[in-house]
DNA sequence: CGGGCCTCATTTTTT
DNA sequence: ATGAGGCCCG
């Protein structure tokens, strides 16, 4: 499991890409013939041994061959036993990718070495030594949705509105602050007299939330971040320990680590500094989860005499697309300067299109793909990808790809493990597995219909309280709940029946089978498959969840080390295994499809034909970027990443008109098209050009001109009857009370405004969305 | 308690 | 458009 399509593909010997195709010659060890085929840039990072090493790697420059040759040459030339090693990747997938490469290279499997998302590591970590923090080794991880719910729970206990302050935006909160390591106690001190009034109702709910997720032994993902850190400041023996362990630390996308994850590097490497961060200050995308850029940027102050690399040799994309992305990444002023160089002269132009819609938008995507898989034999599915901005745009896409029986596969978006029917499953599980996991019991406790509603719910949980034991504990003990109806009792001590029995039988039989046992007992594939046409879907997503269990003790199970393994039932495991793997991909992993997927997933993949659609002034770059120039950057190197994910062709093509979020709305082609239009192989869609509603006089080459906003009429964003408001003008906001505006952005649906309130203070607002009021008085 | 109907908010990326 | 959540009635 977790092996999807595109890993297997890269790891696959089937089609090396130029770089890799050097010589193996039989004779010499095949690490000597591996540096023989690295750049003097290359070589000089793989061969750094002992210290802290930069390498600042352009898009394609062969990182990731660096990172995994230099893997291969500490453990063989240097003799550095595996278990050593540590060698953090961005991705789940990433690390797969490595751990084949190092397999090749060696010809025998690292075994012992430490390789993985942070998140992983930390998770290994907290396995052996959560009990020193007060959870236990069989802690469970709450996954986005979860915390969620949990965040809102806490916010009711902590007398925190829900419905005043969303969910999210307090989760968001606490999540930043988890990521900058500050603690409940001490954001509590920080916030809770702040003049945000947001900061401070996260301030209420923090510890609550804290609290409630050490009392169901659950921790949520930045708590993976979070804790070692804590554990490793906080005990000298286990730093001393670690240190020693971790002799030689290695981390990819260096530049999207955040303070937690500097502050865990640092931690293990203060001492002997053998730490080799590999990165890219300008392919940094996710600022808005707190990635730090300075971590890159200030690398050399925080390890003086650090070695220095820069690969600026790519190997991956022709001169014409190399040219595009140095233009697009130049406008940025917060950078390292470089620039990517290649021996991969002239190649063909980028093209932009103009479509009508996003229905018309796909339809030519798909069609071109055909055309060209037809003029070009030795093209397949698999070597075309299409990039969006937001995960919203795949539908269209999709729908386009099925419709025309091209083979696709979407990446990301609406997850198999996120599905409904299988959050349900899920949640039996985890109970059966922690029966102090509040969440799960919520969710499971009434599906299928047990007749327990709220009201008993209720009644269950405050006598829970009162006694002082879990949920599933009370539900036992139904009888001496006061005013629960016969109906609810019956229901609750099934249900403790049968999640105990299943405990009963995880103890001593595989994951499998208590999933197989499950879905049997509850007769959930006839339930799903009695909700209609849909719940066949459901029932058969029910059923591949058992193949997944039976998969990963095939599969994943064998590869975990004693120590690993000790105490846990196979079910603990398998839960710990899917709790990381997000991205899981249970296609066939030799599929040949058309990969669709965000910028943001693409990075680190490369094609030879990139589509990047969507090309729209306000969805790329997103309008809300406009607010700050650090967000119009980061759209800007998103531009870059999926600029140079191409090999040999890139296609930018917008949409004149999209529906969003049910309404259809009209755009400019994005103003990154702007500095690349010199270059660009101007192409538009016959019905673009035969749009009905566009003036005729404009409809011939219409990305040339400028374009009004809804030119034809019938643009109900720019409706009359809209409120419109002035510099000075008192408003009134539900939550933040009344102040005066004091400036205007945007215009039409995004038009925002900045105003200062008398309590809340200066707030910028989105004019549709915040519901603001005029105030008269 | 459960089902049906109504209202409301939705804004972007992911380990 | 879509989904989630609240409210009412059988």
């Amino acid at each position: 499991m977790g092996s999807g399509v595109l890993h297997s593909r890269l790891g696959s010997p089937r089609r090396p890409t130029p770089d890799q195709r050097s010589t193996s010659a039989r004779g010499v060890s095949p690490i000597q013939s591996l540096l023989d085929s690295l750049n003097p840039e290359q070589r000089e990072a793989v061969e750094h041994f002992e210290g802290p090493c930069l390498v600042l790697a352009g898009a394609g420059s062969g990182k990731t061959r660096v990172l995994t040759t230099r893997v291969c040459q500490l453990i063989g030339d240097h003799g550095v036993p595996p278990g050593r090693i540590m060698a953090v990747t961005f991705t789940n997938k990433a690390a797969g990718e490595m751990r084949e490469r190092v397999t090749a290279m060696l010809g025998e499997e690292p075994r012992g070495i430490w390789m993985g998302t942070f998140h992983a590591l930390g998770a290994r970590l907290l396995r052996r030594h959560a009990p020193e923090l007060g959870w236990t080794r069989a802690f469970a991880i709450r996954d986005a949705e979860q915390s969620l719910r949990e965040v809102k729970r806490a916010q009711i206990a902590a007398g925190v509105n829900p419905r005043r302050w969303q969910p999210k935006a307090i989760r968001n909160c606490i999540s930043d602050a988890k990521n900058r390591l500050v603690g409940p106690a001490a954001f509590a001190e920080e916030h809770g007299e702040a003049a945000d009034f947001m900061m401070r109702q996260a301030a209420l709910v923090y510890p609550v939330y804290q609290e409630s997720l050490r009392d169901q032994d659950a921790l949520d993902f930045d708590d993976l971040l979070m804790l070692p850190v804590r554990l490793l400041e906080g005990s000298e023996r286990l730093r001393t320990r670690y240190r020693r362990v971790f002799a030689f630390l290695l981390v990819d996308e260096y530049q999207d680590t955040n303070r937690a994850q500097f502050q865990f590097l640092e931690l293990l490497a203060r001492e002997h500094r053998n730490l080799m961060v590999v990165g890219d200050d300008d392919q940094s995308i996710y600022g808005w989860r707190g990635a730090d850029i300075r971590n890159i940027l200030d690398f050399e102050r925080c390890f003086p005499g650090a070695r220095v690399v820069r690969l600026e040799q790519n190997y991956r994309s022709t001169r014409a697309i190399l040219d595009a992305a140095n233009a697009v990444i130049s406008e940025n002023v917060y950078r390292k300067e470089k620039t990517l160089r290649t021996d991969r002269a002239g190649g063909e132009p980028l093209t932009s299109l103009e479509s009508g819609s996003e229905m018309d938008e796909a339809r030519w995507i798909v069609e071109e793909i055909e055309r060209r898989m037809l003029s070009e034999p030795e093209l397949d599915h698999r070597d075309f990808a299409v990039l969006y901005r937001t995960n919203a745009q795949a539908r269209a896409m999709e729908d386009r790809f099925w419709r025309r029986g091209v083979r696709y596969q979407i990446v990301g978006g609406v997850r198999f493990y996120e599905r409904r029917e299988i959050q349900d499953v899920l949640a039996y599980l985890r109970l059966i597995a922690n029966p102090r996991d509040l969440d799960a019991f919520e969710r499971v406790v009434n599906y299928p219909r047990r007749g327990v509603g709220t009201v008993s719910l209720k009644r269950l949980l405050s006598f829970a309280l009162a006694e002082g034991i879990g949920p599933l504990e009370a539900a036992e003990r139904g009888t001496d709940i006061a005013n629960l109806s016969p109906t609810a009792r019956r229901g609750l001590s099934a249900l403790a029946a049968l999640i105990r029995r299943h405990s009963v039988l995880a103890a001593t039989h595989s994951a499998g089978e208590v999933v197989d046992a499950l879905i049997d007992h509850l007769k959930l594939v006839e339930l799903l498959r009695a909700e209609g046409p849909e719940g066949d879907d459901r029932a058969e997503n029910v059923k591949e969840l058992v193949s997944a269990a039976r998969q990963f003790e095939a599969e994943s199970l064998p590869d975990l080390e004693d120590s690993e393994r000790d105490a846990f039932t196979d079910l603990g495991l398998f839960l710990q295994h899917i709790a990381l793997v997000a991205d899981i991909d249970r296609h066939d992993p030799g599929a040949d499809a058309v990969t669709l997927m965000t910028l943001h997933s693409s990075k680190g993949l490369e094609f030879p034909v990139v589509f990047i659609s969507g090309m729209e002034e306000g969805l790329f770059p997103l309008g809300r970027a406009y607010d700050d120039d650090e967000l119009l950057e980061e759209e800007r190197r998103l531009f870059y990443v999926g600029i140079t994910r191409a090999r040999r062709k890139v296609y930018l093509t917008h949409a004149r008109s999209r529906r969003r979020a049910g309404e259809m709305s009209w755009a400019k082609p994005s103003s990154f098209l702007d500095v690349l239009r010199d270059s660009l192989e101007m192409k538009t869609t016959v019905s673009a050009r035969a749009g009905a509603w566009v003036p005729a006089s404009r409809s011939t080459r219409p990305q040339r001109g400028r374009r009004l906003e809804g030119a034809g009429g019938g643009d109900t964003d720019f409706n009359q009857d809209r409120p419109s408001y002035t510099r000075g003008e008192r408003v009134v906001h539900s939550t933040f009370g009344s102040g005066t505006i004091v400036e205007l952005s945007g215009f039409g649906p995004t038009l925002k405004v900045t105003v200062d309130f008398a309590e809340a203070g200066r707030k910028k607002l989105v004019v549709r969305y915040a519901g603001l009021e005029k105030d008269y008085f």
